[in-house]
DNA sequence: TCACACATATGTTTTTTACATATATACTAT
DNA sequence: ATAGTATATATGTAAAAAACATATGTGTGA
């Protein structure tokens, strides 16, 4: 998006994502059940963090980097005569993830005592 | 950081900021009551959103990009000698807090998503 | 006068995000 | 048949944001 797309687009305001969720959320769901790209999006996208779409390059992307920094492995299957790169949470990656969850305990915890002190005067 | 220095720091994981959350908050205590830099960046920190310390540049360069923005107004003020650019919202700035804090609602309830499917299985 | 807190700011590099684009197969309606 | 849509996996690139370093100057107390 950014600001200049923004102005194009005649929104008034300028908000971006308040992000970095793409990777928790896919060594999330990683570490419940195996998976391919296609099928992540969706659920990441089930998460609702972002108010437009999840960005499908950026699952990919993230997903390969995982496999680089050893996070997850893949292997090709085949459903169907659909080929489909199935993903695999390893033992690091789980360790990664509960370092995410810490996090983002802590990030909701600061987001209430952001709206605590918004509402503190008003309404 | 990045991940490069997470490696010759010698962490395991390389976990990076959920961010993007200076402007939301200088709005925020703006909204309040007028303030400087350095008195910001001390309130912005008591939020805890960072479990670093907020970066001292980015919120005097996010302070100045608002104004160019026009959410935000300056002026230079003297106290005891000590100069203090002090900085008031604007009704526009009063807008984007508003959505700031819309969204900032979503992204917590998103982050309880996130922990409810965490969650789910083990404990 | 030395250190430290107060105060503001910019330069630079790296990382992340956003958006566009490319490719290929399977299925579904016309 | 074939055109369109859903499934599926990527990469290229530009813009934005973050991280980190550095520069500068004043006030205050030991």
């Amino acid at each position: 998006m950014g600001r200049k797309l923004d102005t194009e687009r005649g929104c008034i305001y300028s908000l971006k994502r308040i992000s970095r969720f793409i990777e928790p959320s896919l060594l999330l769901f990683l570490s419940r059940e195996p998976g391919h790209g296609y099928e992540l999006l969706e659920k990441v996208r089930s998460l609702g963090f972002d108010e437009d779409q999840v960005d499908v390059g950026g699952v990919y992307r993230t997903l390969r980097r995982m496999e680089r920094e050893g996070l997850v492995r893949s292997r090709w299957e085949r459903v169907g005569g659909r080929r489909r790169r199935v993903y695999l949470i390893t033992e690091k990656g789980k360790g990664a993830l509960e370092e995410w969850v810490q996090r983002i305990e802590e990030r909701r915890r600061a987001l209430g005592r952001f709206l605590k002190v918004y509402y503190r005067r008003r309404r």
